[in-house]
DNA sequence: GCGACAG
DNA sequence: ATCTTGTCGC
């Protein structure tokens, strides 16, 4: 895609916590959720694609990974990766500021636009709520969405059994915008499987979000979006690592002092 | 101060 | 996220 995604990486690599807190309360007007978008399957939303993020921190290097898929058949259309120095320590609440700056160069790598983007994590399910997933849109204008596997600060009754069944991510009495909002779902996507933890990202509505997750996932408690993103990441990042003992290699047989 | 807290 | 053996089940 088109990098005019280029001017927004200052909001992605503050100098300190409270910067990037400072970035997320001034983005975090910019999230709507009252776009229902197109349903899964449909001709909007024919390429959907998932992002994630791996790391070796020993290294200091992180590698991140985007997956496009056909949205009606999720065939695999297109794949794009990118390789860089860690920006920023995990900090509940801070994600983001760690895993965007790859993520965004591997989207500019991709040849198209995706109609929708899922992130590993969340979107406004978070304590100012303004996730990856939210940060993502925002800073991208993609329609976006995320899927967490465990409810990071909020709380929820167990969904039904079957594949489908949900129940509300709530926030905690005391904290956060507006306790009792629901800010997501706890999403059954296998029968008798733990659930995941949807959240609307950036121009969609939650509704919409979670039959994008279902429609995504018609076979393992993940879509297949993240399982693909995942495994495309962690290679990513081994080739990388690859690569830099390589050039290691070679610049010790060239000799001390040698240049 | 302590605990908990996406990846 | 990442470190890690075996184990249960389709």
């Amino acid at each position: 895609m088109p990098p005019p995604l280029r001017l927004l990486v200052e909001h992605t690599t503050p100098r300190t916590e409270d910067e990037a807190v400072g970035i997320q309360e001034r983005l975090r007007s910019r999230v709507r959720l009252d776009e229902p978008g197109p349903p899964p399957g449909s001709p909007g939303a024919a390429a959907v694609a998932g992002v994630d993020v791996a790391y070796d921190d020993a290294a200091g290097r992180v590698a991140a990974a985007v997956v496009l898929l056909d949205g009606r058949t999720l065939a695999v259309r297109e794949t794009a990766t990118a390789a860089g120095p860690v920006a920023f320590p995990y900090v509940p609440g801070l994600l983001a500021f760690r895993e965007l700056p790859a993520v965004l160069t591997a989207l500019e790598k991709l040849g198209r636009v995706p109609d929708l983007v899922v992130c590993d994590g969340y979107g406004v399910a978070h304590p100012r709520r303004f996730g990856l997933a939210s940060h993502l849109g925002v800073l991208t204008g993609l329609r976006t969405l995320g899927v967490a596997k465990n409810p990071f600060v909020f709380r929820h009754d167990e969904p039904g059994p079957a594949r489908g069944d949900s129940s509300p991510l709530l926030e905690q009495p005391g904290r956060g915008e507006v306790p009792g909002a629901e800010v997501g779902r706890a999403l059954r996507t296998r029968a008798g499987v733990k659930p995941v933890f949807v959240s609307a990202g950036h121009r969609i509505t939650l509704d919409a979000a979670c039959a994008h997750v279902l429609h995504l996932a018609p076979r393992y408690r993940l879509p297949e979006t993240t399982r693909l993103a995942d495994r495309l990441c962690r290679e990513a990042l081994a080739a990388a690592g690859a690569a830099d003992r390589a050039a290691d290699a070679g610049r010790a047989a060239a000799g001390p002092g040698s240049r």
